[in-house]
DNA sequence: GTCTATACTTGGATAGAC
DNA sequence: GTCTATCCAAGTATAGAC
């Protein structure tokens, strides 16, 4: 039987930790998107967290290591949403529909940008590099099989196999949210989206597959 | 007529600083390339340059400075050669050539990389990305001159519009980049070249342009 | 578990000798 | 113009109080 004391009860100073641990994942996340690689120290993700700035070691030993468990945070919290969407997709057009959508989703939550920090940063400190590379991996995954789904049965899948034109998606999206960083404005990004869909359904069309409708009406 | 005294003539100190300028832009043009831009600090570009840290800020007036001005030194070294390959192509499937040319070129020397860490490292720095901003509209612009010149005429212009193409092959360009650091491996990208050449010539035929014959051989 | 204080390191930038 | 020495700010990481 627990004994009485001092009120450190195991269930709420667990949770308050874990709130800590969560906080900071949180403000690790925001910070790279709007900071940085450079701009993400122990200190700067702290102080967005409103804890002290050792915590940043308790919890995680480093501040790489809390980047990556802040990349491993981006990673699950989408993938499941990715999945249902791209499962959809079962023509070129559908494809690039939930590209777009997904696009857009990540730009104005800040998680592309999280990846394309991280991947740059990472250069500079060594062996970081595999390990953001892991965690990436089910990302091309997902959209590799997100093209064999949407060019099953299609003839275009001959024209398009699906390696190469899931690495040309994942590029697009890193140089799409890199030149809209650099912009800072995404208007050209959804322009690109917006002609890929065309194309797309040209390729539909050209191969007899039943093509859905637009959702903007562009005539 | 000059006086005598210690050598310190005009022609050869001057020759002597240039070349300590020059030296440490070449420096700086290999740190970001090869540790990014947050290894790239003035005493890691000093020590490449087998100077003094001085001298950085002699010469440049702060670290910034100096990766702007090395990010104008690839601008300049690269687009007169660039602006050549791209003339001479007048079809897409000589636009894919031209940029699947560039592109390894590049890759090699690095010069894609001192972009994309410029782009990304620029935003940690208040103010940084308008100048970097700046010194890349070249290269969008001769993209999408380009694209221009090789759809001249092409009935597949209507189908893509110069800026967006422009823009979707400059994203592609700097996407491909960070793919192939991140695997330390630049196959998967010159896979989507291959391909992306192959996707060119069936437009080019379908539209009845004369297509330049492939320099591989790829039945 | 969380905070404050602090040791240690690295990097930007300047001063002064040569 | 170049180097050495140095100052100062910012960052990582740890120690110890609470």
């Amino acid at each position: 039987m627990a004994k009485a004391g001092p009120r450190t009860e195991s269930g709420t100073s667990r949770a308050r930790s874990a709130d800590v641990r969560d906080a900071l994942i949180a403000a690790a996340i925001e910070t790279l998107a709007q900071a940085g690689f450079a701009g993400a120290s122990a200190r700067e993700i702290a102080a967005r967290a409103s804890c002290s700035q050792g915590l940043v070691f308790y919890h995680f030993g480093s501040v790489n290591d809390l980047l990556l468990a802040a990349l491993d945070e981006v990673s699950t919290r989408r993938m499941d949403a990715y999945r249902r969407l791209v499962a959809e997709a079962t023509s070129v057009t559908g494809l690039a529909d939930a590209a777009r959508s997904i696009f857009i989703e990540d730009l104005n939550s800040g998680y592309v940008r999280v990846l394309v920090e991280m991947i740059t940063g990472a250069q500079s400190v060594p062996g970081l590099g595999e390990r953001v590379a892991e965690r990436l991996a089910p990302w091309r995954d997902l959209a590799e099989s997100a093209v064999r789904n949407a060019l099953r049965g299609s003839p275009a899948a001959r024209l398009l196999p699906a390696p190469e034109a899931a690495h040309a998606i994942v590029a697009g999206f890193f140089g799409l949210e890199m030149l809209a960083m650099l912009d800072g404005d995404s208007s050209a990004a959804l322009a690109v989206f917006g002609r890929a869909r065309s194309l797309a359904r040209l390729l539909d069309v050209l191969a007899g597959v039943k093509v859905p409708r637009s959702r903007r009406n562009d005539r």
